[in-house]
DNA sequence: AAGCCCAGCAACCGCCGCAAG
DNA sequence: GCTTGCGGCGGTTGCTGGGCT
């Protein structure tokens, strides 16, 4: 059995807001406040509108200090870079925003933002494809070999493989923080990942601080091959949390947390980013304004950080643009951290290439362990 | 001028987490 | 520990206006 509604439906109206309920809304709030519950508040006023539909109006229009549209080029590149980070969690990039909504912000990514991403991912890519045309045709020239991971070779410090892999995500620093202090409780650590999203596990072994990462649905899916990447090393040689690879190759949304949480805790150890946290405030959003902006790293004006060096873009995403369908975080970040896939490389051993890395890098890091 | 198409945006829907009982 | 109710959130829908044919 369903819940009960909030509200009558059949005696509420839809629709778009009169002036007169506007003006009767944010006067008795301007007045009393919500008073603490938005589903009575529409019968104290005389409103035939359901409670959500009054909260929504207050807090996407009536509230003051909203600003709408005309977002500026610095506004454009924090969304873009908070995208990245943390998906589509727009009241956490709202909260970065003063003045927007996460309505307002959401709309504009879909309408504008991920079409400008797209657009300028498709440019890059064009221009790519040629290069790599050519670097194609170069190897096939020299050793008739075409440039794929190989489950016999050794050869784990190829400039080949490394592009595979791209960085994470630069963040945008700006001002943030009335106090400062370094994170480095991991208690607290902890306690943020399950506020982010209960995918954390909680199965821990507090003798040797190891967190158990066991790839079911129900805990953090760290994907080997982002974690044990080249650029978070500080996060296993340096922090007292330990990894245990999982096997899941899946780009799923939890892996992008751990993404976030990869690069969280990268910034906890890297000796100069110090991380930011409000102190005395506990909601979710000022922690994590506070460790996302808790890297001073280099952003561009032109949104570049997400066309790396490494990253190559994948045809499907082209497609889907161009053809005005919804694209999803996971295809996004598919595009956007996936290794190329082309006629000569197929899914077989992209994976291989993947378990390779996996492989050779907890070997690196855990001589011991199979 | 009329019809069509599409982008932009406001609003709705349904799910989830949390707190209170 | 459970149920219930609410707030909050993200995805989706549908209306509107402008541009194009």
């Amino acid at each position: 059995m369903g819940r009960a509604p909030c509200c009558d439906k059949a005696n509420v109206k839809k629709g778009p807001w009169s002036p007169e309920e506007d003006a009767k809304l944010k006067s008795y709030i301007d007045q009393h406040g919500t008073g603490g519950n938005w589903i009575a508040l529409p019968q104290k006023i005389g409103l035939k509108r359901c409670g959500k539909s009054c909260r929504l109006r207050w807090l996407n229009y009536l509230r003051p200090n909203i600003k709408h549209g005309g977002f500026s080029e610095e506004e454009d590149n924090l969304i873009c870079s908070l995208y990245i980070s943390i998906g589509s969690r727009w009241s956490i990039i709202a909260a970065q925003l003063p003045g927007r909504t996460d309505n307002d912000i959401k709309n504009y990514w879909n309408t504008r933002l991920k079409k400008k991403l797209l657009g300028k991912q498709r440019k890059e890519h064009q221009s790519r494809k040629g290069k790599l045309q050519d670097h194609h045709h170069q190897v096939k020239r020299s050793s008739g070999n075409l440039m794929v991971p190989n489950n016999n070779s050794n050869n784990t410090n190829s400039s080949d493989q490394i592009h595979y892999w791209p960085e994470l995500p630069v963040l945008a620093p700006i001002p943030y923080s009335t106090g400062e202090q370094r994170f480095n409780d991991h208690a607290a650590i902890r306690k943020f990942l399950i506020k982010l999203g209960g995918r954390f596990s909680q199965d821990h072994d507090h003798d040797h601080d190891v967190m158990i990462l066991d790839g079911t649905s129900s805990s953090l899916q760290f994907p080997a091959d982002q974690l044990l990447s080249s650029t978070t090393p500080q996060l296993y040689e340096q922090s007292s949390i330990n990894y245990m690879p999982c096997s899941s190759m899946e780009a799923s949304n939890n892996s992008i947390d751990a993404q976030l949480i990869a690069q969280t805790l990268y910034n906890i150890d890297g000796t100069d980013h110090h991380l930011q946290v409000l102190q005395g405030q506990t909601n979710l959003q000022s922690e994590l304004g506070g460790l996302v902006y808790s890297n001073p790293q280099r952003i561009d004006g032109n949104l570049e950080l997400i066309y790396s060096e490494h990253t190559t873009v994948d045809n499907r995403i082209m497609t889907s643009a161009a053809s005005g369908e919804s694209i999803g975080w996971g295809d996004m970040m598919n595009a956007l951290i996936s290794p190329p896939v082309g006629p000569n490389y197929d899914h077989q051993e992209m994976q291989q290439g993947m378990m390779q890395e996996c492989a050779f890098s907890n070997q690196l890091r855990y001589p011991g362990m199979q």
